[in-house]
DNA sequence: AAGCATCGTGATCACAGATCACAAATCTGG
DNA sequence: CCAGATTTGTGATCTGTGATCACGATGCTT
């Protein structure tokens, strides 16, 4: 019976909320600041309130909204600061993570890491953002697992939660190519040190690529700001 | 907050199970007259026996399946009587609901029969046999809408479901290319009928159709009958 | 013919979600 | 600046859904 017939989806309507509004954020839909209400995305969403409680409690409590005092609702907030010091956060636990990852070393990673980096490549080429940044967090958690820790991957998985201002930074410039091609040959340097078993080396690259990403941002952050135009972040 | 987030479906896990099983049945998936089992159910699409039970009672109550005395359930029958008894009436329904459609011809219905059926010739010179069969039943569905009634529309629904034997033919003939290329001709006179707004004219053209793939798929019916291979059908 | 397995269904319980009401905070107009 | 209106988050209630367990009936096997 099992030909047959498919598996259904059996996740609840907090589950599914949680999941869209989870994409809706990394995806930098939201501005950093932003104002968000129950109510609202009960409407849009096309639920009851109930389930945008749960989900959004969730939210909160992985960092990726804030709740304020008066216990209304807003995009975790951001600014340059904010940012250095997420990216000094990153190299040290995505590092540790890489670092495991290469003294663990199981079987088909590299093979794997390959097929990603490779996906990557081909979409760089076909100026695919959309298809750039999906197969770059295929690589990166590929990459993660590699080091056989839930713990840690959960903690990255926030960090990557609030990415958001990255990602769409990225989408509405296309002088992310450059960046994208450039951090394809990173990730290279990082497939090198896991095949090698190299543990320093594989770290190593990995700051290198979370930094080059992270000083291209920076960049493109302040030519935004000096000169605003649209998308200029609320906070 | 509407242009940030998509609606999440909120449809419950029985609904879901009930529009899979739906589309297997209805895509001949199942053999007339198979067996079918809540347990068997519940663990292909992955839910316990609840969801099932009250999915399995609404397509019983569809006729798609049948209950035993002994109370276990079915897949509904069939053989050539049966079928020609399922033309008869849906000529006879079908053909009321054109020959409405052409009585109240709203606004824009030729259009979309137009582009329906131009979507259905191409997907026959494609050999896309799934795509034909979909573009064959938007067409149907857009010239019954046309008829403005929803009782008229839930009551053809049923029918179209227990075309399961009719779909499964379709899809491993390669011959149905011929009897489609006949039916994407048969539209056409069912198009200029609801164009001249003549009832007569649509309702006799629809029939035609119905009729047509009838006898093609009772010829083809005959044929495996007469020859045993895979697919003959268990009642 | 007896025992075992399978089937549908009834019952129970927990959880999810819709809805309503209320208190607190914010906003607007005078 | 204040009062009234509106908006917001949260608590409470109720209903429906679904997981699980048990039981009786039926069928199958030895």
């Amino acid at each position: 019976m099992g030909d047959r017939v498919l598996p259904v989806d059996v996740s609840t309507v907090q589950e599914r909320v949680y999941l869209e509004v989870q994409a809706a954020l990394h995806q930098g839909r939201f501005m950093p600041g932003e104002a968000v209400t129950i109510r609202s995305l009960a409407q849009a969403v096309g639920t009851s309130p109930m389930p945008i409680r749960g989900a959004i409690q969730r939210l909160v409590a992985e960092k990726a909204l804030v709740q304020l005092p008066n216990r209304t609702f807003r995009v975790a907030p951001f600014d340059l600061d904010i940012h250095a010091e997420q990216t000094r956060i990153r190299c040290a636990v995505e590092g540790f993570a890489a670092y495991r990852a290469a003294i663990r070393a199981p079987a088909g990673l590299v093979d794997e890491l390959r097929d990603a980096n490779g996906t990557m490549r081909g979409a760089v080429a076909a100026g695919d953002t959309d298809g750039v940044l999906d197969a770059n967090r295929q690589f990166h958690f590929a990459l993660y697992r590699g080091a056989e820790s839930s713990q840690l991957t959960e903690m990255i998985t926030q960090f990557w939660l609030r990415s958001g201002p990255f990602i769409a930074m990225a989408l509405r410039t296309p002088e992310s190519r450059t960046m994208f091609e450039a951090g394809t040959r990173l990730h290279d340097r990082i497939i090198d040190a896991i095949g090698k078993q190299d543990p320093d080396g594989a770290r190593f690259a990995l700051a290198l690529d979370i930094r080059a990403a992270a000083a291209w941002f920076r960049r493109r952050y302040r030519s935004e700001q000096s000169d605003p135009g649209e998308g200029s972040p609320a906070a």
